[in-house]
DNA sequence: GATAAGGGTTCCAGCTACTGGAAAGTCAAG
DNA sequence: CTTGACTTTCCAGTAGCTGGAACCCTTATC
């Protein structure tokens, strides 16, 4: 299966593709013309990294994943693992941006967002927290 | 003043500081020993940049709204308009976060997390969401 | 006066995870 | 035989810094 059809079939960009071989991550065969040649077991890793990617789980933790899906003796503490560190992280990051969203709230509503230059938004940047 | 008690004045590392002066943030003036100099104003400026970045303003929002805080004509209402617009963006992150998030639970949840490799989390990252 | 510590300076490379583009090779259809 | 779609490689760029090397400046101490 030539890269445009992987690409079709697991939703990546075949540029994308090529970059996950670049740094090991799925490596196809090679056929007499020089094209990549992805066979299905190729093509149903790429989806498993598109699925893993869209979860928000880093490369290399996809990496790590993918090589516990290969291997027949995992545990499956070892995967749960990982996806309760990946949980904790990406509630970090909804804290982090829910801090922001609810500051920022509360400045767009104290300004009025007229034409006259007098902005909370801005006083509040330059460190006047009244 | 030196870089280095800018930096400590404004919490941003000398490095950053020098960065935004690279790509036109903030200019400081240069001493005999070619040595930076920076000013209150200077400082001030950097300060401000050091709130906008931790509520999530990109560099060219921070450089928009700096240039909006040194005109004393301008309107709040841009400056408003680009709050908003930030705060839109951060609510589409949550939104994504939270799906990854509510997903990865249910899916951590459904793991017994032993030695053994049956594996939900694998399962559906393999595309089996049955 | 020599020297060592603790600033400062420049420049180059690397981080994440791709993405765009150029130049060239390959293949199928008309 | 040419056209167009696809493929290849390689190089560069994105955001926002950060680390490191190699060197200069200032001050204090011996």
């Amino acid at each position: 299966m030539n890269i445009g059809d992987a690409a079709q079939a697991s939703g990546l960009p075949p540029k994308t593709i090529r970059y996950y071989e670049d740094i090991g991550l799925v490596q196809p065969d090679r056929r007499g013309n020089n094209y990549r040649d992805y066979s299905d077991t190729h093509v149903h890793n790429l989806q498993f990294l598109a699925r893993a990617r869209s979860l928000g789980f880093s490369i290399e933790e996809c990496r790590q994943l993918l090589s516990l899906y290969g291997d027949r003796c995992r545990a499956s503490g070892d995967v749960k693992a990982i996806a309760i560190r990946h949980i904790s992280e990406i509630e970090r990051k909804i804290a982090e941006l829910q801090a922001m969203h609810d500051t920022l709230s509360s400045l767009v509503e104290a300004c009025h967002g007229d034409h006259r230059p007098d902005c909370p938004i801005l006083k509040d940047l330059a460190g006047d927290r009244t």
